[in-house]
DNA sequence: CCCTTTCTTGACCTATCGGTCAAATAGCAC
DNA sequence: GTGCTATTTGACCGATAGGTCAAGAAAGGG
């Protein structure tokens, strides 16, 4: 019938997703893009609309890959402390300055375009995520407040992700997931 | 003997940093900090040498306002409340997306150049003047761990600013001071 | 193998970026 | 008022931004 892509729609999206994430989207160049992902610009303005729509495609894919870390089943209290014992070890890592896609769109966009709405509720499914973990430990434990002590591990999440980006210290921001944890006599 | 310039230097100053406070060093152009001062751009340049030489006069203008605001002297535990009680209702106010200076410019500028040094000077002051409230009260009450409070008062603050700028939410701002402040027997 | 349709290519577009500079202007000392 | 000097002005610079598009290339159905 006609000619077809010369490449996978979806890993494009993922290799967009890559500079998007580490960049930022006003930083992030179509030269950046082209070069990520192989294509001229022709092919991406062909196949994906504008810069916008792309980003869009790849907040959307970072939304799934965020979903697969959501908690599901299984032991709560572990959850958390591999939750947390995970952003601690990305955020020490030197070359890690890239901190969470979905709090860098609402930081960058919020206010202004749909891309600010699609990150917004994005955060919003992170913090239902944190409170379903805590909802699940007060079944054992009915003394939790829990809309407190999920706004305690959804800044806490905020703050290491963020200030890691700038603050290699790996007490420091143990120190910040410590403080949230200990409502579930948890520490890390 | 010669011309004289027709602004004041240290006002035009005050006006770029409302600017880049903003809207960020790489997002605030010359035409934005001309429309701002009222200077023409080869006034700029012949004052300030550059729109980097500019943002660092904007940094350090914004660093004596800043310590204009540390804890000297009288009750800590009167400051520490005061301290965040305007952080949340700085941060609630539907205008108000510009957070600190100090904390964006750590998150635009850190490990890339001189900026980056001055704002990460800047934001260990803003941890010592916690750190001094902090030992102030741990005068009165010795089981506090001034180093991990100092931690969770930083971490907070930080939040509370950072967040504020995309979630209009006083309880919310409210939960992560308290979840801070708790530490001293204190809420706001 | 050819024709249709789509994808690919890269030159080109306008707007804007930070920055420069020569000419015009205006203070101040005398 | 005159002359020196610094400031002010705005046109101009090359680089780059996101985006467009006509022409060339290639895949698939017949």
């Amino acid at each position: 019938m006609s000619r077809t892509p010369d490449f996978d729609r979806d890993e494009i999206i993922g290799k967009a997703m890559e500079v998007f994430w580490n960049k930022g989207y006003e930083n992030t160049s179509m030269r950046d893009l082209m070069d990520a992902t192989g294509l001229l610009k022709g092919s991406l303005y062909n196949t994906f609309g504008s810069k916008e729509k792309l980003f869009m495609l790849c907040l959307e894919k970072y939304s799934v890959y965020s979903r697969g870390l959501f908690y599901k089943k299984g032991d709560p209290k572990e959850y958390l402390v591999k939750f947390f014992k995970r952003l601690v070890d990305e955020g020490v890592k030197k070359d890690f300055t890239k901190g969470c896609l979905i709090m860098n769109s609402c930081l960058e966009f919020m206010g202004k375009n749909a891309l600010g709405e699609k990150a917004s509720d994005m955060f919003a499914a992170t913090e239902l995520n944190l409170a379903n973990v805590a909802k699940a430990i007060a079944e054992e434990n009915s003394s939790l407040e829990v809309d407190k002590v999920k706004t305690n591990l959804i800044s806490a999440a905020f703050s290491i992700r963020e200030i890691s980006k700038f603050r290699k210290d790996r007490k420091f921001l143990k120190q910040i997931a410590n403080n949230a944890l200990r409502d579930f006599d948890l520490m890390i």
